[in-house]
DNA sequence: ATAAATGATACTATATTAGTATCATTTGTC
DNA sequence: GACAAATGATACTAATATAGTATCATTTAT
């Protein structure tokens, strides 16, 4: 059971390289040559992040992308849930037969819980965080 | 992102079923015709958790299973990782490149403790506290 | 004009999850 | 002992999600 898959991962090293590079613009050849990460996969990757306006993209020549968001405003919550869809753990469980009174059920409590920590604590992580530093 | 998949969530099913029935035994087709489970993977699952000790076979005719442990000591997080294997989220994102110093690395101290916090939660929740009561 | 970049989008490959099928073995009942 | 009703073991298929590729159009600095 992985909490973060590929994309997420490459999207966290790309932002990474860009957030130490300060405002510069970075093309895919550059970035592909210093993390390792299949170049086409990259390109989807950050294609969505520019969706997401976590970057700006510059095309033509001399063109590439350059963060457009502070690093600590970068949250990792966010990456995984563009890369993955909403972060659940509470869906499958809790039908018809199993759970009497759906509504007042302890159970669902505890879950909803643990899915409000994850969810803050995920949160709490920033890009910036992962900078190096020192 | 799922944190249950189908076949532990009829597992547990399952289990609701056997445990309200007290010792009694119960084959595959009474589970069948109560539970919306279809039979094959029904099947696979009651055998997995034989072979895990949480219930008892009888092979034969009039044969099925019975629950060997009190609800109260089957663990929702047990099942999770019988089902789906060890429940880790802190896997791909700290490799080489990522992380400079990844034995002080806060951020990996910070998904350590939400790994720990889900499994613990995780382990509170019992059986038991699925049962139908009043 | 051209080369070097991204945009859009469709496609393929691999892994995981979900489910099926089959045959062997056990056991209660007549 | 024969038979039916159960599980044991195991291999297979189908569907879905994840990972990765390919291609062509468009933009832009030189």
């Amino acid at each position: 059971m992985k909490l973060i898959t590929r994309d997420t991962d490459y999207a966290v090293r790309a932002l990474i390289f860009l957030a130490q590079e300060q405002k510069r613009i970075i093309s895919t050849s550059e970035l592909v040559s210093h993390l390792r990460i299949p170049r086409p996969f990259l390109r989807k990757i950050l294609q969505r992040l520019n969706k997401e306006k976590l970057l700006k993209s510059y095309k033509g020549m001399g063109g590439g992308f350059r963060l457009t968001v502070y690093p600590h405003r970068i949250f990792l919550l966010d990456l995984i849930e563009i890369f993955q869809g909403p972060l659940r753990i509470n869906e499958c469980i809790f039908r018809k037969r199993v759970c009497p009174n759906i509504k007042t059920c302890k159970l669902k409590e505890k879950i909803d819980s643990i899915q409000r920590y994850v969810r803050s604590k995920l949160k709490d992580i920033t890009l910036e965080m992962l900078l190096k530093r020192e």
